[in-house]
DNA sequence: CGGTTGCTTGATTCGCGTCAAATGCGGTGG
DNA sequence: CCACCGCATTTGACGCGAATCAAGCAACCG
């Protein structure tokens, strides 16, 4: 069930068999949700955090003018709010983009690992890290890359994340999200993400359709987005 | 020695005195460091996270063309490297921005009390969920503000953090950077931030002289940026 | 089928960038 | 003590990238 949450770790660091048998006791729970659902509410008083296992998830702030900022898509194999477990509240809204299946770990049992299994602890607190290190790429991207540059950026990055978890094909990934949604990832509007695809398939860099992603020329829309997979850590060694 | 750091986490959770006495003892010793001085490059094998006692700090990355991206300042209190503690190497630079004081904690100290001191540790783990937190609060401005509300909301944000560790006066609060560093922060350029910084002294919204932010009207200033400061977690429950 | 949603495209506007030059000021050395 | 320099700040003129406004189209669907 928690497979690609196990694949995420593994591509990361070693896992010991004891260490992924008490993630497996660590999950209560699974369950549908259905497109556009909201998870987690800003504010709310958490007691357990939310583990993706399909699907497809974003988490965002939106504006006082109803503008959005989605801070970061989730794959599965992503927690949603491991974040939570320590702030207990959080500063944003996390929502399916598409019908999804998530399953539960309560904060009681995160707590216990954090006490008996400080390896694994590390592991966990790592894949925050990883979060923030998605977000310092993406400020990069909207403080200092084109429109062009920050779509083809978000591309290297999303194929990048799902081939870890084994979703992406070699020169593609499933992005079942709208053009409205992209804009709200990069600080644009969809109407300039529109003509922004276009300019990518023109220039035979990508193509954007029927939700999906396909990557025509991978050397050169890395070097135009300036992709640089390092701070994805995907490496194993010891943490 | 590391009173600022104390005072942050205590103004999160309740830290015991043995806890106290761990991380002091934990601290292998402090150096003073000129201004403009790179602390970490991106790549660089680490071994021991960095303490900022006194000064300012940022974390930044640059584009082929010279441009940069800061993504975080760091006031004394805040560790500059936590994350590359479980990183090991870090995706960007950190360089004083003034002259400042560190001190250095070996990750075999972290590593062992993440072994012997769950509730430290995730005090620890905390900071970098804040610190992610800020970097979710700065896509909003780069994405979504306008150049009058991303200054605005810097200063909120500086002064808030600075008030956390004593080093804030009432209504204002040192900020010894250059409006080209600024605009380093929000995605903008010097000239730009230059005609802002005159419209929020127009408007008497706040001043920015002689490395000084003096806040004129909080209120008014926080309303216009959309200011709400839960996401610094300023607020002491258990974790 | 009428309505909704997402995509596409054109015309126009505007916030911010770019380029350039002037001003101010602390530091330095003759 | 002053001429000079380098750096930060300030201001103006102009240009560009993305937003805005608006309209048309295709697909889906109850």
């Amino acid at each position: 069930m928690i497979e690609k949450a196990i694949l995420k770790l593994k591509a990361r660091d070693t896992l010991s068999a004891e260490e992924e048998d008490v993630l497996r006791e660590a999950i209560q729970r699974s369950e549908d949700v259905p497109s556009d659902r909201i998870l987690v509410r800003p504010g709310e008083e958490l007691s357990q955090s939310i583990l993706l296992l399909d699907g497809l998830v974003c988490r965002y702030k939106d504006m006082r003018n109803g503008e959005r900022q989605i801070m970061e898509l989730h794959v599965p194999g992503d927690f949603l709010d491991l974040h939570g477990f320590l702030l207990k509240r959080l500063d944003h809204h996390v929502m399916s983009l598409v019908p999804s299946r998530v399953a539960f770990m309560p904060h009681a049992r995160l707590e216990r690992i954090s006490r008996e299994h400080p390896h694994l602890t590390r592991l966990l607190w790592l894949t925050t890290l990883i979060d923030a290190a998605i977000h310092r790429e993406w400020l990069v991207s909207l403080g200092r890359r084109t429109a062009l540059a920050r779509l083809g950026h978000l591309f290297c990055e999303m194929h990048a994340r799902l081939c870890v978890v084994g979703l992406a094909a070699p020169n593609g990934f499933p992005l079942p999200i709208t053009q409205a949604d992209l804009a709200e990832c990069l600080g644009l509007t969809s109407v300039h993400v529109n003509r922004v695809l276009r300019r990518l398939r023109e220039e035979g860099l990508a193509t954007f359709r029927d939700s999906w992603v396909e990557i025509l020329d991978s050397e050169r829309l890395r070097r135009i987005a300036e992709f640089d997979p390092d701070y994805l850590q995907i490496e194993r060694r010891p943490r």
